[in-house]
Parts: structure tokens; C-alpha cells; sequence
DNA sequence: TGCATTTTCTATCACTTGATATAATTTTGC
DNA sequence: GCAAAATTATATCAAGTGATAGAAAATGCA
């Protein structure tokens, strides 16, 4: 078993090959990894099921992605591409209402959308592939947790913090706001870590309309 | 590489051997293996390095737990045994509180020394083995998680949601009790699952006080 | 001290895993 | 249609992995 975080991956194929064939291959490698890994983390995944899984004979897998490992960091950065795609309209939105004159109201609504659609981005069964893929690279951070940070979780906390100073009753420094945001991110990751308990003691998955709730009223919080 | 989940773990060697050395044996055994599923999980460690990390030979491993399963179960019943012996007065207290005259401010300080004990077991470093292991569980749910979930979990949510009762100033029924206890204990593993960007974020842990405020903050709101 | 039981040990096994070499097949553009 | 490049395939490798068999050593009690 090849150590998880060797010092320098190979040098992988370009995500886009000069085949159109050779594109639909390597995202139905992808989709097929995303799902494997997030399942059964990097260690539990062999790259034969992978292969099987996408239909592929095991070398194209080398071919593609070079190893194993980087195939996982493709995965990050395929997650990153959804993640942008998804959040792209919420967040020019938000950003744009930065720049208007204070508008307190506005900046709440604005909070409460792009937690949404974190929320929405992180936590649904729609998107079992994102989710479960970003809740492992949490519980055992590797160097694909650094393309998730930077591409994900500090913009995101970011642009929440700059929206919470917006909101805020009181004066907020951009440490403190920064301190929320983590917390309203932490309680997002904890609907994702906690689901198995969710599930188990309600008998069903925390509902995204609960998660929204909690979230709407720590930003309602905002303003007291 | 063994299926996680196969159908029956063999027999494992009773807790307690009789001879006072395989006593001594099978806890350096547990500890190793703690460590080091907490920091790799199942799949990401071998028998042979739990092996040299406690200093015996690989089968003694097969000997005294059975299998690498085997051993994994029986962290899930050491981390179990910490738990009641860590709760064991705080958990009492509360109970007691319980079954004498309704008392909301007593049981709002009672949840609060149960949500800070629960805190420190399962977040602070002095704990890593039982932090790391949980919190893995969490992320992949196999049989370890019911253990947990029976032992741990569901008691712990129970309590709590029995102050919650206790200590609220509006009359809960207990299904909306149960859910504001899954909300802390879903904020409780938000810390824990959101440690490495709190980390990488804030440029420090997540301190034992900031959680523990978090978790003062919600049981002052049930006042409201 | 002797003996039965428990524990530890060496050697080994069958299988698995990530990966590679080389050849065959497919795709693309002129 | 053809040639070059890209992609897919079969066969194989070296190392690793969980586990076992049987023997040797250690333990504890009468």
C-alpha cells in the first residue's frame, strides 16, 4: 500500500484529452472514484474497484491520472469545480451587496442564502458524492484537504464574515466576525458528522428545512 | 484485505486473562491499536504496525482479539468503558437532580456540567485516542458505530434532553427535546469534524473554552 | 518442583494491491 | 483511406497483508 501523501504525485493527464472519447472516460472515472472514495476513504478503495466500477480495465486509471493518489486529488479538485459552479450566482449576489450602501436587512438575507446553498451543497443526499468525499478529507485531512481549503472553506468563510460584519447590530472586528463564521461553518459540519447520529435517534436524516432553521437563527441572532 | 464488516468476528479472548502478564499484554495491545485507528482508521493500518507499536508479536494479536475486527470492536468497548468511567459521577449528579423538585436553574447548571464533561471527553487532547477513534466512526459508520450509538450516544442524548426538559422555561414535549439535545451533541461534533479548518483558520485549536461557551450559550437560551 | 495452561515465537501461507510493460485497438484530422 | 496519436487491453511483477500451524517459553497453583 503506497504511502498516502508521498512526497510529489506524478504528473497526471490534463483534465481535458485531445479525444472526446478520452473526456467521457475520464469523468466516468471520476464519478466512480468520488462515489468509492467517499464510501470507503482513500485506504479502503482498491484502484481494481474503481476501475470495475467505471467500466474501465485498470491501467487507464494510471494512464489518466498517473496513481492512485492522484486520482484522490482529482476528486478534490472536481468537487471544487461543482463547488464554484454551484455557489457562483449566491456568491456574485452577496459580493455585489458588499458594495452597495450598509444595508443590515439586505446582508442578512444575503447570509441566509449563501448558507443555504452551503448547506444545500454540503449536506444533500443529492450530492452524496461531494458530501461524503469533503466530511472524510475533514476526519482525516490529507493534502486534498488543502486544495479544499483554499478553494472552499476560506472563501467561504470569508465572504460569511464580511456578510456577518454587515449584519451585525454591534461592531464587529473582522477577527470576530471571522469567529463566527468558523462556528456557523462548524455547525454545518456538524449536521455532516453528526448525521449517523441524526439518522439513528430520529429515525430519519436531519432534514435540510432543520438545518436551514438553525442556521437562519444564528443570523437572526445578528441583529439583537 | 478482510472485509470490515463480515459477518461474525470470531470469539475474542475474555477482558480479562488469567494470567496477570496477558492482562498487561492485552491493554498495551488496546492502546496501540486506539492510536492507531484513531490516527489511520480500519483500513489504513495493519496488524503489523499496531503489532510493533505495542511491542508484541503479530499473532498475539490474532490471539487475544481474533481478528483485526476483533481488536477494532473491542476499542469501541475500551473507548465505552473510559466514557462511564469519565461520566460516571457527572452523569449520577445529574440524575439525582432529576428526581427531586422541579428546579430549572439547577438542571440548566446540571447540563452544563454534563455538556462540559462530554466536551472535554470527547474533544480535548488529552484524549486523543478516544477523540480520534470516535470521530472516524462518525465519519464511517460500521458495527463500531452501534456500540457507540448504544453505549454513548443515545444515553448521553437521552440525559441531556431530559434537562433540557428540566431546565426549559416553555413545557417540551419530549420529541422537541430530543431534537434541541441532537442539535448541542450535532454541535459537539461540529468542533470535532471542523478542527482542521478551525485550526487552519483561527491558527489554533479550537480551545476547550470556546465550545464550552458555545454550549453555555444554548442552555442560557432555554431560559428565554 | 512439576504440571497444565497460557502466552509468545518463528516460519510460512494464500491472497491482495498498486503498478508496469508491451501490444492491440480506437480515434482523429488531413 | 491512412498515419499518428491516444486509448484500451492482457499479462505480469514485487511488495504487502491478515492470518495460521506448530513449537517453545512463561505463568501460576497445588
Amino acid at each position: 500500500m503506497s504511502a498516502r501523501n508521498s512526497p510529489l504525485p506524478p504528473p497526471t493527464r490534463s483534465a481535458t484529452t485531445p479525444y472526446k472519447k478520452g473526456d467521457e472516460t475520464r469523468v466516468r472515472i471520476l464519478n466512480a472514484a468520488l462515489a468509492a472514495f467517499g464510501n470507503s476513504g482513500f485506504a479502503g478503495v482498491t484502484t481494481r474497484q474503481i476501475a470495475e466500477d467505471a467500466g474501465i480495465n485498470l491501467p487507464a486509471l494510471n494512464y489518466y491520472f498517473g496513481n492512485k493518489e492522484g486520482l484522490y486529488l482529482a476528486c478534490a479538485h472536481e468537487i471544487l469545480a461543482r463547488y464554484h459552479e454551484s455557489m457562483a450566482v449566491v456568491g456574485e449576489t452577496a459580493l455585489a451587496s458588499l458594495e452597495g450602501p450598509p444595508d443590515p436587512g439586505g446582508a442578512r438575507a444575503q447570509l441566509k442564502l449563501l448558507l443555504t446553498a452551503l448547506a444545500r451543497f454540503l449536506l444533500t443526499s443529492a450530492s452524496d458524492q461531494n458530501r461524503l468525499f469533503v466530511q472524510r478529507e475533514l476526519a482525516d485531512p490529507g493534502r486534498a484537504f488543502e486544495v479544499l481549503y483554499a478553494g472552499l472553506w476560506r472563501p467561504g468563510i470569508e465572504l460569511v464574515a464580511k456578510l456577518i460584519i454587515a449584519a451585525s447590530k454591534e461592531q464587529l472586528t473582522t477577527a470576530q466576525a471571522r469567529v463566527r463564521a468558523v462556528m456557523m461553518i462548524a455547525g454545518l459540519t456538524g449536521f455532516q458528522s453528526g448525521a449517523p447520529i441524526i439518522s439513528r435517534t430520529m429515525g430519519k436524516t436531519a432534514s435540510l428545512t432543520m438545518v436551514i432553521e438553525a442556521l437562519e437563527a444564528q443570523v437572526d441572532a445578528l441583529a439583537r
